[in-house]
DNA sequence: GATGATTTGTACGTATGTATA
DNA sequence: ATATACATACGTACAAATCAT
């Protein structure tokens, strides 16, 4: 249960949309569950079973999957069914490499806007997270990494590269999440958010942009023969 | 818009899809015409008054608007209707940015794997379309311009790189199909893309890179005064 | 602010196309 | 190959929420 319905009827600034349709609770429940590979690739996905899984009827069921075909995470054959979205190796390293350009290209930008403020909270998030990786807190290096990495999409001044630099790291994270559990990844990823910083110091955009890449692939690299074995062994 | 498909050629090994499903079609026409602004930006979405014009019932009309409201091109907002997306000009100045960084990763990846029949084609094509600019062939030059950097986006040898930036072209079609219009942007398109195929040529990802990134900034630059006054004037 | 009209969200029915024996 | 079973695609019905008066 990922119900993040965390809905205060408070709504203080934002119009918070109301989110109470029954397709759009489906279709995260059945994202997660993809993402994280609970729902096998290939596995067939019958309406009526689901329908009767959420205790709904078929309607909500087809609009959810429909929306999540869209983002590729499972394969509409018409008039045959749906499948779970197959994930070749090859793809995901794509996936990968594209992750490290995006991320590159945000802090290049972010290296030339980032405000003071934003600077210091980079940071003083960077010097907490020395206690995780001492304990290593993996779980909670997992979630500050996601922070000091989307705080760096925020600086880009650039609301559409931030989402949909986020959005592909969101495809990513069920693959991520298990990366960081490898032998002495959190020390180097931690020695490396420091180079990145650094670089942005000095106002160097291309070369932390250089900085970030190679995170990122050192990262994607530590993880692929984990996925090898994981996806397609 | 599941797949931007960069390659209209005659899959061989994939059993080509087929795609007779009314929601798709209905999708395809509102996608078409939102882009162009047929519909405008802020437009009511009325489930039946669509299903009346397509001839068809709501259920399909509500599976086409549900995935268009996945990439944004309208809003859904619960039990209140369907809204023709609404673009600031602030928006469309950061997807602009965004294309011009993405164009610019790609080209720096396809200098470093293009083949050399790869880029032949590119020089011939090149070639090809000073005659669309002396005869200020705007909508020719159009298609080949499109042709142009699909090629380097295929010449990534990154699938998803390539789906991915094909996917923002296609969002700024509408937009970017005026600006060529404009004054010598077509003259000065031709020397830029001259440039880059000259440092493709000698090998430096980061100079093609540069010249793609100032290419696309150019391009959005010439257009964001028309722009101003087409949709917010 | 209450009431009626309109529209959405969901359930249900049915025929056509696909799979299977 | 034919027939049977079945899931999908689409249509229709209805309840609840929103809006208009």
């Amino acid at each position: 249960m990922t119900s993040i319905d965390v809905e205060p009827e408070i709504s203080t600034d934002t119009p918070n949309e109301e989110r109470a349709l029954l397709s759009d609770m489906i279709r995260q429940t059945l994202s997660d569950e993809i993402a994280t590979g609970r729902l096998r690739p290939g596995l067939s996905l019958d309406e009526q079973q689901l329908a009767d899984r959420f205790g709904t009827s078929r309607t909500p069921v087809r609009e959810a999957l429909r929306q999540l075909s869209v983002h590729g995470m499972v394969e509409i054959r018409p008039r045959r069914g749906v499948f779970v979205a197959t994930v070749t190796r090859e793809q995901i390293m794509d996936m990968f490499e594209t992750m490290a350009e995006l991320e590159a290209m945000c802090v290049r930008l972010a290296t030339y806007r980032v405000t003071a403020a934003e600077r210091s909270t980079l940071y003083d998030m960077h010097h907490a997270s020395t206690l995780l990786v001492k304990n290593h807190d993996v779980d909670a290096y997992d979630a500050f990494n996601r922070s000091f990495h989307e705080t760096i999409y925020k600086a880009t001044r650039n609301q559409f590269m931030a989402t949909q630099t986020a959005a592909v790291r969101g495809k990513l994270a069920a693959f991520r999440r298990t990366q960081l559990r490898r032998g002495d990844r959190l020390v180097q990823s931690h020695a490396e958010h420091g180079e990145i910083l650094h670089a942005m110091a000095r106002g160097d955009g291309d070369e932390s942009a250089r900085c970030m890449r190679a995170h990122m692939l050192n990262a994607s690299h530590a993880l692929m023969t984990y996925i090898t074995e994981l996806h397609l062994g």
